[in-house]
DNA sequence: GAGTAGATCCTCT
DNA sequence: GAGGATCTACTCA
């Protein structure tokens, strides 16, 4: 195993979101709720560029009670609820007051998998564990609770192993379910690892 | 395999 | 009262 190291501030407080995005791939995300130890590999992030970003809750200046914590301290987890029942997990960047944003969309399980399994009712792990915000949430116990809080706790933590993509090894796209963003549903915002089987938005 | 509808509830208008 | 940064199951082919 090779040495892991806890990102700090200064990974989380930058200007450039979409580098930040595309620098959290190969990254490790923790958890640790109830005593048990949960982590995964980010295979694919959005970023979301806060005012300038139809496709952002903070769009135009927008602040309301739900979208607040896109405002906060760089580190800050952001947690909302979707369509009722999915719980998406994001990464707070750039200063305070300035809504910039990662949504962590897909990981490979490293630890915690029956406790992953436990959570989201599978039998047997497969490919869809982590696939996807709505899954990945629900594998690593992410709900609403966590939201406001920050990546600097014990509860919720990324580390670096030292493991890093080559350029030929990550793939841009648009973003996913943001048509309604009009133009900005086509910004190149999305970062994939190729060929992973983790990330979502492919037929298994 | 591809396309579509339904689930389900919090937030904002 | 409408709609959303989604997922699954079911239909049809």
């Amino acid at each position: 195993m090779s040495t892991r190291k806890k990102l700090g501030l200064s990974f989380y407080d930058r200007k450039d979101v979409v580098l930040i995005a595309r620098e959290l791939l190969g990254k490790i995300l923790n958890t640790q709720f109830d005593d048990v130890h949960c982590s995964g590999r980010i295979v694919e992030t959005e970023a979301y560029r806060g005012v300038r970003d139809r496709a952002s809750h903070a769009f135009g200046g927008k602040r309301t009670t739900r979208s607040e914590d896109l405002y906060g301290e760089p580190g800050t987890v952001y947690v909302y609820i979707c369509y009722g029942m999915h719980h998406l997990f994001n990464v707070i960047t750039n200063k305070k007051n300035i809504p910039h944003g990662v949504l962590i969309r897909a990981l490979e399980p490293m630890e915690g998998v029956e406790q992953m399994l436990i959570r989201t009712g599978k039998l047997s792990a497969d490919f869809t564990l982590t696939k996807g915000p709505g899954n990945l949430s629900r594998a690593l116990g992410m709900s609403k609770l966590q939201t406001g809080g920050n990546l600097f706790s014990k509860d919720i933590y990324m580390e670096d192993d030292g493991l890093r993509y080559k350029k030929d090894e990550i793939v841009v796209t648009k973003r996913i379910g943001v048509e309604s963003a009009l133009e900005d549903a086509e910004l190149p915002y999305r970062f994939i690892v190729k060929g992973n089987p983790y990330v979502s938005g492919r037929k298994s």
